[in-house]
Order: structure tokens, then C-alpha cells, then sequence
DNA sequence: CCTAATGTTGACAGC
DNA sequence: CGCTGTCAACATTAG
């Protein structure tokens, strides 16, 4: 008899069901399949990531699971780190074959690699997918000869050059998947665990959850956004409002950075919308299409410059002496600067979790180069700790740009806390 | 080596 | 309200 083939798909990003390779490729003649998801120490910490998006992220779990039962199957939640847990978990069940999707931050190209080394050592084969980004970034890495583009336009270039964004790998079904075991589906030392659990506090006003995790509400807001076409064609990213009540935006980011939403959809339902209006709608870099690929461009930043989170190190980092106090940096995270458009971003970000991408430039600008000269790495730091979006590629980028340390260097053009505001809410 | 063009989304005055 | 030019003049890249 032949050796049953039994899969583990381990989700970290990635957590859908829709445009999943690695989990396509995990039910792929298998005869059991098991989903799982490590919760990482690295992570679970109230002091590196705040409540909302910890909330968010065991809702998106829950959402998961909650899917994977309707195909017969069920989310297996761990704890500890990967490379403690996981080699206990390929003996336990027998695994030959361990599929996950790409990531390419340092943290988790350390911790993938090292995984990789203990599947070999457990005759474990390992398969990676890409399925977090529009492409492959070693793809845009050898196609550009390992000079990681400096500028959009010379990006945009680069991606052009690929050819079709590939197209989103197929679902998973039913007959796909095969039922877990009765005894593990019904082992609830693998549920999803709740806050408490976590040793987070309950969420309390003034803090609301305004946006839930999961692939179903991330499908269900894109759909929402994408119903209007005539908005979604003239949609201009610098011509939408940081202060209008309701978000002027998609708010798809946290959903785009936990992988609930796949941007290869998001990027082939836009095409879609844009062919119906033959042509007529905004391009790169405001369009829609232009903020999947400024995505990509700092991605690939992220995972091509070294140090690409700090200064220090970082190639591409303006260094710069930055003041070292830090009264100024706790006025700001903590919304006593006294400049009501600045105090108000913040407890926005703090009690919701989400704030609109010009807030986020009027802040970051305001914390460093503009008035308070603070480090980004502070104000990349607190982003990190309270945004429920918060991605690390994205959020070092754009901290870089805001500061005058990396893509962008005319620094006499500042925010006003002011007048900034008053623009489009006087 | 030089010059010129380029760069997602500033503030402000004036039309 | 929306557009234009000026402000003073950056770093990087293309040629």
C-alpha cells in the first residue's frame, strides 16, 4: 500500500480561502488535510500589537474556521513558536508534505527557513506559494538584476515588463477537502482562543470595532466598494478627504495585509470594471490599480534593501540626527500636542484603529521633519503597535517617504497641523 | 564631469 | 471652488 500522503497547510498571512495556492495544493490527492495556525509569541504581546488588531486577527480565525467546517474540515490553532510546535505536530499526524504562502519579511524569512531545515530533517516536504503579492518579488528581483527600483515610475516600468498579473488560483471545495478526523475536528485544545485567553483586555469605549476581521466581511467590503463603477473609475487617491466622517476610501488595507482579501482579485476585479468603461478611469499612481502597486513597490523594497525597518544600516535611509528626548514623542502618541487636527488623527488611531492615508502623512510629517524631529522608527513604531493595517513594508516605506529619509526629499513642502486640515473641513 | 528633468497628494495668493 | 504660479531650491537619475 502506498504511504497516505497527509498535508499541512499552515496559514500565517494568507487567511482565505479564496485565490489560495498553498491551500489548493495541500487537498491536492491528499487523504487528510490539516489547516493550521501558530499563534506566535513574536506576536501575542499587548505591547507590540495593540488590542484592535489582535481582535481582528482571532476574528479572522474564527471566520476561517468557521469556513473550513462547512467543507468538513476546521482550523487547527496551535501555540508557541512555529519551530517549537509544528515538528511535535508532523509527528503526531503523520505529515509528508507542508504547504504555506510566501512571506517576505526578515522576521519571516528567518523563521520559514529555519522550518524549512526541520520539514527536510522530518522528511517533510515543503512547498511555499506566492500568493500575498501581485507577483512573485524574486521575479522583479531578477528581472531587474537585483537593483531594487528607487522610484514608482521606474516600478511601474518593471511591472510592466512582466507581462499579466497572474490569475487567482482556483477554489477549494467540498469534495477538495478531505473531512478531518472526528477526534481531532471535535479537540477544542485547537479553538480559536478569545482575547481574555491572549491576556488582552476587553475592548471598551472609547475604543469600537468598526472594521471585523475575516475573509467574508473582506469579499463582502470589497463588493460593496467595487458596486459603484463611476466611483470607482474617477477614484483619485490625493482628492479624497482624511477628515470626512465616513471613510473617503475602500478600509480594504487590513484586510489586504492579513491576507483575508487576495490583491490579486481585488487587482482582477478592478481590470474587470475598467474594461466595462472602455478605458475611461484614472491610472497609476492615484487609481485604485495604483495603490495595489504601491503596495507591490514597497514590498519589494521590504524584502530587496537591507534594514529596510530602520535607519541605521538601511542603504537607502537618509541618516539623520534626529532629536533622542522623549516628551514630544509621548505628546503625540498620546494626543496632547495641543494642534487639534494632529490630537484628533491620533485618538482616532488609537480608539478605532484605522485612520485615512492623508491623516497618516499630516502625523508622520508632523512627528518628524516637520515640527517635532523625532525618529520614524517611533512613529513606525506606535503605527505599528495601533493600526489594525499595520504591514511592515508598507508602514517602513511610507515612514521613510513622510520624513524626508528615503523616496521622497523635497522636505520644504510640509503639512501644516493647521491649515492641512481646514482644506477640506474648515 | 556636467546639465536638465523628474518626483503620488504643500501653503498661499491671486484669478 | 478650482486652477495657476510662486515660494526657494531638495536628491536622484537620465542623458
Amino acid at each position: 500500500m502506498a504511504k497516505a500522503k497527509v498535508s499541512m497547510c499552515w496559514f500565517r498571512k494568507g487567511l482565505r480561502l479564496h485565490d489560495n495556492p498553498a491551500l489548493v495544493d495541500s487537498c491536492k490527492g491528499a487523504n487528510l488535510v490539516y489547516p493550521v495556525f501558530v499563534i506566535d509569541p513574536e506576536y501575542a504581546d499587548p505591547a507590540k500589537v495593540g488590542v484592535l488588531r489582535y481582535n481582528f486577527l482571532l476574528q479572522s480565525l474564527e471566520d476561517l474556521d468557521r469556513s473550513l467546517r462547512q467543507l468538513g474540515s476546521r482550523l487547527f490553532v496551535a501555540q508557541g513558536r512555529p519551530e517549537d510546535v509544528l515538528p511535535g505536530l508532523w509527528k503526531k499526524w503523520a505529515v509528508t508534505r507542508l504547504c504555506f504562502e510566501a512571506d517576505t519579511e526578515p522576521y519571516a524569512k528567518v523563521r520559514d527557513t529555519r522550518i524549512a531545515t526541520l520539514a527536510e530533517a522530518a522528511g517533510v516536504d515543503v512547498a511555499p506559494h506566492v500568493s500575498h503579492t501581485l507577483r512573485d518579488v524574486e521575479q522583479y528581483m531578477v528581472k531587474a538584476k537585483q537593483k531594487v527600483p528607487s522610484t514608482y515610475a521606474a516600478f511601474c516600468k518593471l511591472f510592466a515588463t512582466l507581462g499579466d498579473v497572474p490569475r487567482c488560483a482556483g477554489p477549494v471545495e467540498g469534495p477538495d477537502m478531505p473531512d478531518a478526523p472526528p477526534a481531532d475536528a471535535a479537540d477544542a485544545a485547537y479553538n480559536v482562543p478569545s482575547l481574555a485567553d491572549m491576556g488582552y483586555p476587553e475592548i471598551a469605549k472609547p475604543q469600537r470595532v468598526l472594521f471585523p476581521g475575516g475573509e467574508t466581511e473582506a469579499l463582502d467590503r470589497m463588493r460593496r466598494s467595487l458596486k459603484d463603477h463611476a466611483w470607482v473609475c474617477a477614484f483619485e487617491k490625493p482628492k479624497t478627504h482624511p477628515n470626512a466622517l465616513a471613510p473617503a476610501t475602500t478600509v480594504l488595507s487590513p484586510y489586504l495585509k492579513f491576507g483575508c482579501l487576495s490583491p490579486r482579485l481585488f487587482y482582477h476585479e478592478l481590470d474587470r470594471i475598467y474594461k466595462a468603461a472602455k478605458g475611461k478611469h484614472t491610472q497609476p499612481p492615484v487609481s485604485l490599480h495604483g495603490q495595489l502597486l504601491w503596495r507591490e513597490f514597497f514590498y519589494l523594497n521590504g524584502h530587496g534593501v537591507a534594514n529596510f525597518g530602520r535607519m541605521v544600516g538601511n542603504p537607502i535611509c537618509r541618516q539623520i540626527p534626529w532629536d533622542p528626548s522623549d516628551h514630544r514623542l509621548d505628546a503625540w502618541q498620546n494626543a496632547r500636542t495641543g494642534f487639534p487636527f494632529i490630537d484628533a488623527i491620533m485618538t482616532q488611531l488609537r480608539n478605532e484603529g484605522w485612520i485615512h492615508h492623508l491623516a497618516r502623512h499630516a502625523v508622520a510629517c508632523f512627528l518628524t521633519r516637520g515640527d517635532l524631529w523625532q525618529s520614524w522608527e517611533e512613529g513606525a513604531r506606535v503605527f505599528d503597535l495601533l493600526l489594525l493595517d499595520a504591514d511592515w513594508s508598507l508602514n517602513s516605506a511610507n515612514w521613510q517617504w513622510l520624513s524626508c529619509s528615503a523616496f521622497f526629499h523635497q522636505y520644504f513642502r510640509c503639512y501644516s497641523p493647521v491649515a492641512f486640515g481646514k482644506k477640506t473641513d474648515p
